[in-house]
DNA sequence: CCAACCAGGTCCACAATATGAAACTCGAAA
DNA sequence: TTTCGAGTTTCATATTGTGGACCTGGTTGG
């Protein structure tokens, strides 16, 4: 079909991780099948092929009413499973409610996902409208202030190839005014935070920093946010240190690569079940 | 290849999912390539290929110098994205902390998985060993009193389906003496909660019941557990009557089918971006 | 030290599987 | 009624996924 492309021999495992990934940006908000396979640039029949399979182990919940699809519960049962990231999670969300409330906007805890970010955590003090980052969304990480965060913590070169392709997404995507995220970074860079002012939407503000794990890189960032008002520019420095604060003792939490217990005492144990 | 299977035209993601679920059943603890394969009754070569797939997508996280594959931190990202879980879980975890300081036990909090139970939060006290339940495990729901109490607040017609099945993966995972666990669910059923005398595992006795949702049925179940000196079965009544207690307070969290916000706000904001 | 063994990983000819164009159904809007 | 757009099903086709055979490298024990 396309001879540009290499087999992989895994064509339509890839796209069903695919498919996941686009559902999940959206969580709560579901997708329409046209949609998604606009998206993907999929057929409609391999979608609704590879989303009913899908559905069958919960891995999507669909409103056959609404004709929606939505991430499924096997998701985060499948997630209780990877060592060491509940007590981050449960750390994380800890910290932005003390920063939700000493800074009087929305706390935001972000993990880095490749070459996106992802909501983890979301604390407010009172209602906040405006602002779409719902916990479980998912974007490039130039998108916002606590992905640029989690950019300028990482190698130049590596953060460049990133910002590279993230622009070519979102041009992909149709995103206008590409430039105001390139002004997001620079500023950012130039003042050693990130901080988002109304380049992301109009009314926002926003300051963040890098969540660093024992080597040095980011795992993910924290972030305030709110109106102009309550968030100028000049304070910028102020929630910095804040932040800063927080986030070196969060990133003591970091997990590591699956090291429980000793191997020897386990595999006896549960592979007591060859 | 099986002349009797009829195919569904998504083989290979069925099988990409269930190493996935395979994946889970153990966490932090892993697996060779050689079990995985033996485990799942595909070939060396086709579970090699799927992992590396989805290790590229980091929902297979690989140990290269022990060659251990494990559940991805992909998994947790896309479980954030499913709504209403996380409060759930929050509160699941508080109660069984609770539980497990009254109680001088073990607290465990369980979700419902198709035919299986897994753990989604587990508190204790003191170290405590011999109880190889960690968060994120999955077994069939017979294998525990956990799963019992799920099952017992199935309709019977269900719940006789699901014994079944799971007796008879069981034996296919040659499990030894699968009498001790109808012993459990008949006890069980017999005294109105889950009553686990030494039939998991000896030395260890753990009381259950279902958390039910607003139509009644279980999404997943509170216990607590720890040596028969401090769990007698004569006591049994006693930690029902308290995990009761806090089991119907949780089942007010349960999530529905995603619905947040109001659809139209938020597709006009969200899919600004086409 | 070498041989035997076992586990992980790679290759490739083959055909079963996944594909997508087209056709169909259903509801809502014109 | 017709039109449109969304979701769903079908089916001929060749691309993709398969698994047997073959490497590679580490460990055991003769």
């Amino acid at each position: 079909m396309r001879p540009e492309t290499k087999p992989t021999g895994t064509q339509s495992i890839e796209r069903a991780i695919h498919l996941m990934k686009l559902l999940a940006t959206r969580g709560q908000f579901g997708w329409g099948l046209t949609d998604l396979a606009r998206r993907s640039g999929l057929d409609k029949a391999t979608v609704h092929r590879i989303l009913a399979c899908m559905e069958s182990d919960r891995l999507v919940e669909r409103d056959s009413k609404a004709h929606r699809y939505f991430p499924g519960p096997m998701l985060v049962e499948l997630g209780l499973s990877v060592a060491g990231y509940q007590p981050l999670l449960e750390a994380g969300r800890t910290t932005i409610t003390r920063l939700a409330q000493r800074s009087g906007g929305v706390g935001f805890f972000y993990l880095r996902s490749g070459l996106d970010f992802v909501v983890a955590g979301r604390a407010e003090t009172s209602e906040h409208r405006g602002m779409f980052n719902e916990v479980g969304f998912r974007r490039p990480l130039i998108m916002s202030a606590g992905g640029v965060a989690i950019l300028m913590a990482l190698p130049p070169k590596q953060r460049d190839v990133i910002v590279e392709r993230n622009l070519s997404e979102l041009a992909a995507m149709r995103i206008p005014q590409l430039e105001r995220f390139e002004q997001l970074l620079a500023r950012s860079l130039q003042l050693g935070y990130a901080a988002n002012l109304e380049d992301v939407a109009p009314g926002i503000h926003s300051f963040s920093v890098p969540i660093r794990d024992r080597t040095g890189l980011p795992l993910g960032s924290l972030a305030v946010a709110g109106e102009p008002g309550r968030f100028p520019a000049g304070a910028g420095r102020k929630f910095a240190d804040l932040l800063s604060l927080e986030a070196s003792a969060l990133g003591l939490q970091a997990p590591g690569l699956s090291t429980g217990r000793s191997h020897a005492a386990m595999v006896e144990a549960v592979s007591a079940m060859v």
